[in-house]
DNA sequence: CTGGGACTAGACTGACCAGTCTAGTCTAGA
DNA sequence: TCTAGACTAGACTGGTCAGTCTAGTCCCAG
C-alpha cells in the first residue's frame, strides 16, 4: 500500500529538508538526490528548480514551529508554563536553531514566502496567545493593555536572548526554573 | 599623509563589509575587490583567504552593536529607555539586521569567533546592564533577583520579537512609545 | 640609481554546481 | 502486448568562483 500518490517526492523532500538544515542552501541538488537514495533526474522531475524545492521546504519548516496552545487555561499561570515550555524547548532545540540559520539568509530572496511563512508561524502564535491573553484581561485576571504587545513581548522574554547565545554557540546555562520565572515576570508586568 | 600603515587595507575592509553584508558570505572576491576600487591580487596582499577577511569582518561587525550605558544613572527608568532607545534602533535598523543576517549562518564555520563575538557584543551588553541592575537592587529600588537573569529578560523584551518581524520582512508597526511600554513592564515585573 | 614593496590588469587552473540530455529499465494498467 | 510514466546511471554544458600566476608600473628609502 503506497502511502501516497509519490512516495518518492516524498523522500526528496526529506532528504532536502535535513540537507538544508544542515548545511543551509549551500547544499546541492546531487547531494540531496544522494541522501534521498534517488537520481538528480528525479528530483528533477518532482521539483521545477532548487529554488522551488526550497520553498516547500522552508513551508514545512515554519509549520513545525506552532505549538498547541490551550484557549481558555483554568489556571492561568499553568497555561502559560506549559506553553513556554513546549516553544522553549522547540524553538531553542536544535532542530529550532537549525531551521533559523536555514530561512534566516534567504529570506531576501524570498520576500514573499517569507512573510506568508511569518503569518504562519510567530505570527499565528501571536494571535493565539493574545487571544488568550485578551479573554484574561476581559475577565479581569490581567491589566487591560494591548493583548497583541502583551503576547509578543512575553514570545520575546520566553526566548529572545536564549536563542541569540544558542544562534552563537554559548550553551544557555541548564536553569530548570527558567520558564516559571519568566512567566512570573510576566504575570507580574500585567497584573492589575 | 596616509592616515596609517595601509590605507588599502581600509578600503578592502570596507568594502568587504558593505559587500558581506548586502549578500552575505556568498559575495566574490572579484566584487569585493571592484567595490574597493583595487585589484583581486591587493586583497590576497593584505588578507591570507577570504575566511580571514570575513572574520576581521565579523569581529568589526559585532563591535558595532555595543552601546553606551550609563553607569548609574539618577533616574533609573529614564537611563534603561534611554538604552532601550538606543538598543532598539541599532538592533532594528537596516544595519543591525542586515548584520545578524550575515553572520548568524557562518557561525557555525567560526564556532570559536562566533562566541568571542557574542562575549564582545550581546554578552558585554548583558554585563553592564547586569552592573547597573544588581546596583539598583542593593539600593532597594528594584526586587532581589539574579541580575544576569534579569538582564538578559530585559534584551528580550526590547528586541526579541520585533527582531524577528524585522528579519522575516514584517514591517513593525510604527510604535513610538513602544521603548517606554517596555521598560514599564520591566520594571512592574522587578518592583519591590 | 637601484632594490623592494605596494600595487595593477588580466589570464589561468581546478573545483563545484544547476540544470539538461541520453539511453535506457521497470511496472502497472488498458 | 503495448505503452506511458516513474525511475535509473552517468555524461555533459555553461557558469561561477577562490586562489595563483605573469608581467608589468609606480614610488620611496638607502
Amino acid at each position: 500500500m503506497t502511502p501516497s500518490p509519490a512516495p518518492n517526492r516524498e523522500r526528496v523532500l526529506r532528504a532536502a529538508t535535513s540537507a538544508f538544515l544542515a548545511r543551509g542552501y549551500r547544499s546541492s541538488v546531487d547531494e540531496i538526490a544522494r541522501r534521498a537514495g534517488v537520481a538528480k533526474q528525479t528530483v528533477y522531475h518532482h521539483f521545477p528548480s532548487k529554488d522551488l524545492l526550497f520553498k516547500d521546504v522552508a513551508r514545512e519548516l515554519a509549520r513545525r514551529i506552532l505549538i498547541e496552545l490551550e484557549e481558555s487555561p483554568s489556571d492561568l499561570r499553568a497555561g502559560l508554563v506549559a506553553f513556554g515550555e513546549a516553544y522553549r524547548s522547540r524553538a531553542l532545540g536544535a532542530a529550532g536553531i537549525a531551521t533559523f540559520r536555514t530561512l534566516v539568509p534567504e529570506i531576501p530572496r524570498f520576500k514573499a514566502l517569507a512573510r506568508s511563512m511569518y503569518e504562519a508561524s510567530a505570527g499565528e502564535m501571536v494571535r493565539r496567545l493574545a487571544a488568550v491573553l485578551e479573554r484574561e484581561m476581559r475577565a479581569g485576571g490581567l491589566r487591560r493593555d494591548d493583548p497583541k504587545f502583551a503576547a509578543e513581548l512575553l514570545l520575546g522574554m520566553l526566548v529572545g536572548h536564549d536563542r541569540i547565545k544558542r544562534l552563537f554557540g554559548v550553551a544557555p546555562a541548564r536553569t530548570p526554573g527558567r520558564t516559571e520565572a519568566i512567566v512570573d515576570c510576566f504575570l507580574r508586568a500585567f497584573a492589575k
